[in-house]
DNA sequence: TCTGGGGTCCTAGGACCC
DNA sequence: TCTGGGGTCCTAGGACCC
């Protein structure tokens, strides 16, 4: 039996967040931009409909956003606020599906599969149309609604939908609604792969469709061959999972300015490590694998990583095994920083046996590490984030 | 024009093991 | 002293998404 599939997207979600959150000052504002000010070197994570008019896109510098739309205010991203609303939506969707899957902070599938009899047979664009009203009246987002078998179908219906609308592709009725799309607006594919196909003559799904999969297949090799032949129907085989945890934590920052002393990099990285240490012990999770990101002044990216013998979650063993990380790479190249990031990975529950008692490098995380980690955590909730400094805690008696 | 911050997944070579 | 094959892990990089 097939899959009925909605995805619930909020409209310009964080533009209607800082609205929210603001409606003195950003609620009256039709011009409206959200994201980092042009001194941060930002970009645009949100812009309002009324400033995409000009041309304005999320993602495109806040610079250059306002040399198209000079009119246009620009709000920070109100990020708690964001999380607290993104959490209220989420328990709406959840009483009319039991396999909710966030796929980011604004949107949600919802595997309605199996849920006609609940539903009493009621057709789901009028469920979906139900849903949007539910979240609007009980939380004042604004969503839209796609749906399908497929996860890509719902994906490309909500882009139909918006904003404030709800669109459903009937079972059967996929290849039709499929040939109105060009191939880049496909999830998936990006510039690079889109550029690649453009060469081949392959621009819209229609001269996708075209071509048997084993003609893709010579044209793109095996894997994406197979790829494009079946999204080209509407097809993806992706189901729905509710409680999906992550696979990987990561902080990183652009400085206003760039940093060339090695010293005022460590510094940061300091912070980075406690914040990203914060983290895991927030999700009860550790990691076994650290790796820190560099980004030079002429925007190259390099990264080194190191896979430890025990998971770590502490100040303490992140900062510690990041320090050597960042010394490596500044000894490989040394350039002025405008980034610096560190990311863990290889993340388990946290509750595994201790493995570590066997090395006794610096890297090595002892019980005594966790145990004052999470003494900071609860000081910090007690007292607020600045209780307790970070640099105080790393120097080991 | 001058490029954020949070993620996911894939590839490819070398180490290492059987 | 001329040379297998397969599997997994680690590392680095990159495409892509919101």
């Amino acid at each position: 039996v097939e899959r009925r599939i909605l995805l619930v997207d909020c409209d310009q979600f964080f533009v209607q967040c800082a609205r929210l959150a603001d409606p003195a000052g950003a609620g009256c504002m039709a011009l409206l931009l959200v994201g980092g000010s042009p001194e941060h070197r930002g970009v645009v994570t949100s812009a309002s409909y009324e400033t995409r008019a000009y041309g304005v896109r999320s993602g495109m510098p806040t610079a250059q956003a306002l040399r198209l739309c000079p009119a246009a205010h620009v709000v920070p991203v109100p990020r708690g606020y964001c999380g607290r609303k993104s959490r209220e939506v989420r328990a709406v969707l959840e009483r009319f599906s039991p396999v909710v899957e966030p796929a980011s902070i604004d949107e949600a599938y919802l595997d309605m599969s199996g849920t006609e009899a609940l539903y009493h047979g009621e057709a789901l664009a009028v469920t979906a149309a139900r849903i949007r009203a539910q979240v609007l009246a009980e939380t004042a987002i604004s969503v839209s609604v796609g749906g399908g078998t497929a996860r890509l179908i719902a994906k490309l219906a909500v882009e139909r939908a918006k904003p404030a609308g709800v669109r459903i592709v009937e079972p059967g009725g996929e290849i039709e609604f499929m040939r109105g799309f060009r191939l880049a607006e496909l999830p998936g594919v990006g510039p690079v792969f889109a550029a690649q196909l453009e060469r081949l003559g392959l621009s819209t799904v229609e001269t996708a469709l075209q071509l048997s999969e084993v003609a893709l297949c010579g044209m793109l090799g095996q894997t994406r061959g197979r790829w494009l032949y079946r999204r080209a129907r509407g097809v993806d085989g992706e189901g729905v999972h509710a409680g999906v945890r992550n696979r990987s934590h990561s902080r990183e920052e652009t400085f206003a300015h760039d940093i060339d002393d090695d010293d005022a990099l460590e510094t940061q990285l300091l912070e980075l490590a406690a914040r990203l240490a914060s983290d895991l012990r927030a999700h009860g999770c550790r990691a076994r694998t650290l790796t820190v990101k560099l980004r030079d002044a002429d925007f190259r990216t390099r990264r080194a990583s190191r896979t430890l013998p025990g998971a770590v979650e502490s100040d303490r063993a992140v900062f510690a095994t990041a320090k050597l990380l960042l010394r490596r790479l500044r000894a490989a190249r040394r350039a002025p920083a405008r980034l610096l990031g560190i990311a863990a990975t290889g993340l388990d529950g946290g509750v595994a046996g201790d493995q570590l008692r066997f090395f006794a490098d610096a890297s090595a995380e002892s019980e005594r590490d966790r145990q004052l980690a999470r003494t900071t955590d609860r000081l910090r909730h007690r007292f607020g984030p600045d209780a307790i400094r970070a640099g105080r805690l790393l120097d080991r008696p």
